[in-house]
RNA sequence: GGGCUCAUGGUCUAGCGGUCAUGACGUUGCCCUUACACGGCGAAGGUCGCCGGUUCAAAUCCGGCUGAGCCCA
């Protein structure tokens, strides 16, 4: 077998992790601890290419801490709550949440949710994710929920939450609220009505154009575009509405196009959502025109009880019969319906719970500066979304598949009597209250039905992974975690929320960093949507090229930012693994037993001080969780300067069992193979577990030391990349010549006093270019020529300022073999347009030369001051 | 409309004050050298989105514009 065979090999390690427990978090450990605030995934199905991606991102991190010698806590968990599951478990059985007894419902939901889980778990596993069963949580489980209400019921006790209304989004025709997501919007036809208001105090009529006049009695102001000269002088006076006759004001708002209908239109409460905007905006009185029937409540008057439909009609008859409407035309609308049954939605004031989030606001901000930001200017998001914050957080839901909230009213009196922290995890729709009647007025007590925001559940993970109100001294050992990985789509929620929640329970910070990663976009850069059919499955890419070719694309995805999928990236990972796993190979060819550090030849000290500064680099960025740029510094290493550069050069050595390569290898190939275990978990055990095993003494690549730096010396390096570049460029040349690399040369001179350096060094040239001698020949009959003369930018620049430009001019129409030494003598003087004169040396003018060599019938190569001479 | 981010050879990407502007894929020429042809050595290919400004010097800093992504109005 000649190549790597990812799939199967995945496989078997994977098997292996879950036997030998590698990934276990342990309670007990003494090592410093390590945890992730791992999201728990959504159980919709099955995983996208972005789950695959972001997960990936938090395994490197996972892995390298365990390698850094880390007790890990990287918990799998999953999301297992809310909407879209509702919504898919309706379609699936054609049920509603008025045909179906809730706890049916939610049984239902459950069921159906959970069917999920194994798969995914599954998926977790054949991409590589190192997450660890053993911590796992779902957060619809008795035992999560238990948490999120006992917060509930803490900040109740504190003040912090809060009876109010909120208006939603409401289907008349099934009395239910709907989440933004099941609101479709279609466009449709509707009549735009022309209706005269009094302006105050006058006999002047404004024309007001309204497509819903049945909402008149809530009409709460009018508005025009700040744009709109015609209709500036209207704006701070009053309005009378019609049949109403109550005085309105009229305001000036950007919303407004002057081009529809009379560019005046009216705000009630709350007809659509631009009215929904502006009621924020201005902070408007909620009248409520319509009831949870859809029907025109007392507050329209005469047309109390009327269907919206027929209430139009009715009160456009009214007015046409007092003259006040000027003219009917029809007019297009986009309008939001119900998902379900298409009946077009209403805004309605509903009583809702709120979290008293505007009081946090510095305290957040606070917070969020003790936390390290990856990237930082993902902190500026977050900033700006707080500071912008309007209201409190509406944290209860009209929905049943969540976690219910744990209290009871009072039939009668409204009193709200909240459960017991040791009644938790209780469901107030089933369970029986504390007290059997209302310690107020002694009345009925019925379990309030609505349940949490999901972000509710969500936002608390770091008090359950840390065994809050679990095990006080597991939670000491373990709060605040390490590090909260997501992405940026949900600063706004799960950060934010993340942060209040955790500091109002704990007075601290939830983490000490944030890692934030991008989106995966389609390959054209567009956002993957199943509506757009373009979304793509990671397994069968997993199939077809492995997880770590897979992972591979995941690493170059920089953090923060978003990231078309490249299938190119994902087989070139595969293309790495197959080069990794050669040089590993060949390493198992030579060494044999664990080698001391001896013998080493010029060649080893040169590649093993690059790999040091490699070791330096890539653990630096791997701190930073600057994945990417580690992967990037070891890969370049490993494939151009260790395996076609140093492994080339010493071939000849590792025949004759020399202690210097055999130590070379040995440390370098387990370097890289361990410093690219975290992203690449699958090929490196394989190397590992083949070649390395015995010597290094870890059961798994992944549980063993991490690499060290060995020796760095510039003098080594210098000599190193000139021996480099000597035997590339015979390399080359031969290339040119067509002649196959291992065909033999006669005699190879190196000529010239920088020869000398490459003394000590011949036998790694003799034996990689296939010569049959070398010569190093310090003094010859050498003709030197200046070849060119290149200005020293950084030098000439502050050094003359203006003049610079004119100075490299002059410099290049100069003849090279003549200024050449007068540079060199530091008395080339230029003389400029102005008449003055300036002398540069070599400090400004790099001296560029060419050595030939005479009479001699051999083809030539220059490597910087070294001239090699070739006789083929 | 606001905040943040991105814009570099055909494609993707590194660089973030002075580089012959990096690398990958693709194209192309040569080479089976005792790990790898899923390999190696070369070549061609770029007004660094557009317009201004700062500077002796800008892909790199600043301002504006255009296009794209996320979040929010």
């Amino acid at each position: 077998m000649s190549s790597y065979e990812a799939v199967e090999t995945e496989r078997k390690w994977q098997k292996k992790w879950k036997e030998w427990e590698i990934h276990k978090f342990d309670p007990c450990s003494a090592k410093p601890v390590y945890s992730i605030d791992n999201p728990p995934r959504y159980t919709s199905g099955s995983l996208h290419l972005g789950h695959a991606t972001g997960y990936s991102l938090i395994d490197f991190a996972a892995r390298y801490k365990r390698m850094r010698g880390h007790n890990v806590f990287f918990p799998l968990c999953f999301d297992v709550n809310g909407t879209p599951t509702e919504i898919k478990v309706e379609k699936k059985h054609g049920i509603t949440k008025l045909t179906t007894p809730r706890q049916e419902y939610v049984r239902l939901c459950s069921k159906f949710a959970n069917s999920f889980i194994d798969e995914m778990a599954d998926q977790f596993e054949q991409l590589g994710e190192s997450m660890d069963p053993s911590v796992y949580y779902q957060t619809d489980a008795p035992y999560y929920r238990r948490i999120t209400q006992i917060t509930f019921l803490r900040l109740l006790k504190k003040g912090l939450v809060y009876k109010g209304t909120f208006p939603v989004n409401w289907c008349p025709s099934c009395t239910t609220a709907l989440a933004d997501a099941e609101v479709e919007y279609s466009d449709n036809v509707t009549k735009l009505n022309y209706i005269k208001f009094k302006l105050k105090g006058t006999d002047e009529d404004v024309i007001i154009a309204t497509t819903r006049p049945e909402l008149l009695a809530a009409c709460q102001m009018v508005a025009v575009s700040p744009e709109d000269k015609s209709k500036e002088y209207l704006v701070g006076k009053e309005l009378v509405t019609p049949i109403y006759g109550k005085a309105i004001k009229v305001i000036a708002d950007d919303k407004v196009d002057p081009k529809f209908g009379t560019g005046v239109v009216m705000i009630c409460t709350i007809g659509d959502k631009t009215d929904l905007e502006w009621v924020m905006k201005y902070n408007l009185p909620m009248d409520q025109a319509i009831d949870e029937q859809g029907r025109l409540t007392s507050l329209t008057g005469k047309y109390e009880g009327m269907t919206v439909k027929e209430g139009k009609q009715a009160i456009i008859e009214d007015l046409k019969a007092a003259g006040l409407v000027v003219k009917q035309e029809d007019a297009k609308q986009n309008v939001g319906g119900c998902w379900r049954c298409h009946h077009p939605i209403e805004f309605l004031q509903v009583p809702q719970w709120f979290l008293k989030t505007m009081d946090y606001k510095e305290q957040v901000l606070k917070l969020a500066d003790e936390v390290q930001w990856h990237p930082p200017f993902m902190k500026v998001r977050l900033q700006d979304w707080v500071n912008s914050l309007q209201w409190d957080w509406v944290i209860s839901r009209q929905r049943y598949f969540a976690t219910p909230i744990p209290v009871w009213d009072c039939k009668n009196c409204g009193t709200v009597v909240p459960a017991e922290e040791s009644q938790c995890y209780i469901d107030p729709t089933v369970d029986k209250p504390p007290m059997d009647k209302c310690p107020t007025c002694g009345g009925e007590l019925v379990g309030h039905p609505d349940v949490f925001d999901t972000w509710m559940d969500s936002s608390i993970s770091a008090l359950y992974n840390t065994f809050w109100e679990r095990d006080n001294e597991k939670f000491q050992h373990l709060y605040p975690m390490s590090m909260r990985p997501q992405s940026h789509d949900i600063i706004r929620t799960w950060a934010f929320y993340s942060l209040l929640r955790c500091y109002l329970m704990t007075d601290k910070r939830p983490w000490d960093h944030i890692m934030i990663h991008g989106f995966i976009m389609a390959p054209d850069g567009t956002p993957m949507h199943s509506s757009l059919g373009n979304v793509i499955d990671p397994m069968p890419i997993l199939r077809e090229y492995g997880a770590d070719a897979m992972r591979y694309y995941a690493c170059t995805c920089a953090l923060g930012e978003d990231n078309a999928f490249r299938e190119k990236d994902v087989i070139h990972g595969r293309r790495l693994c197959n080069k990794l796993w050669n040089i590993g190979k060949f390493t198992g060819m030579v060494v044999k037993e664990r080698p001391e550090m001896k013998g080493l030849q010029p060649m080893d000290r040169w590649i093993l001080s690059k790999f040091s500064r490699v070791v330096r680099n890539a653990t630096a960025y791997y701190e930073e969780y600057q994945f990417d740029r580690a992967m990037r510094e070891v890969e370049d290493f490993a494939w151009h300067e260790y395996a076609d550069h140093y492994l080339e050069m010493v071939k000849h050595r590792t025949r004759e069992g020399d202690d210097g390569v055999r130590f070379t290898l040995y440390t370098i190939t387990l370097g890289i193979t361990k410093m690219l275990a975290p992203l690449m978990p699958h090929v490196t055990e394989d190397i590992y577990q083949e070649t390395f095993l015995d010597l290094d003494g870890a059961r798994s690549v992944h549980i063993s030391s991490w690499p060290e730096e060995v020796l760095i010396s510039d003098e080594d390096e210098r000599k190193g990349d000139l021996i480099k570049e000597v035997i590339s460029a015979i390399r080359a040349w031969k290339a040119e010549k067509g002649m196959p690399l291992n065909r033999e040369i006669e005699l190879i001179e190196l000529i010239g006093p920088s020869a000398v350096e490459l003394k000590g060094y011949e036998s790694d040239v003799l034996e990689t270019s296939r010569a049959k001698e070398l010569k190093i020949v310090i003094e010859a009959d050498l003709e030197e020529q200046v070849a060119a003369l290149k200005p020293v930018k950084a030098a000439i620049g502050p050094t003359f300022k203006q003049k610079g430009k004119e100075i490299m001019d002059l410099l290049a129409t100069l003849d090279p073999q003549q200024a050449g030494p007068a540079v060199e003598a530091g008395e080339l003087v230029l003389t400029l347009s102005d008449g003055s004169s300036v002398t540069l040396d070599k400090r400004y003018v790099e001296v560029q030369r060419k050595l030939t060599l005479e009479g001699k019938a051999v083809d030539t190569l220059q490597v910087r001051d070294v001239l090699i001479a070739v006789s083929p």
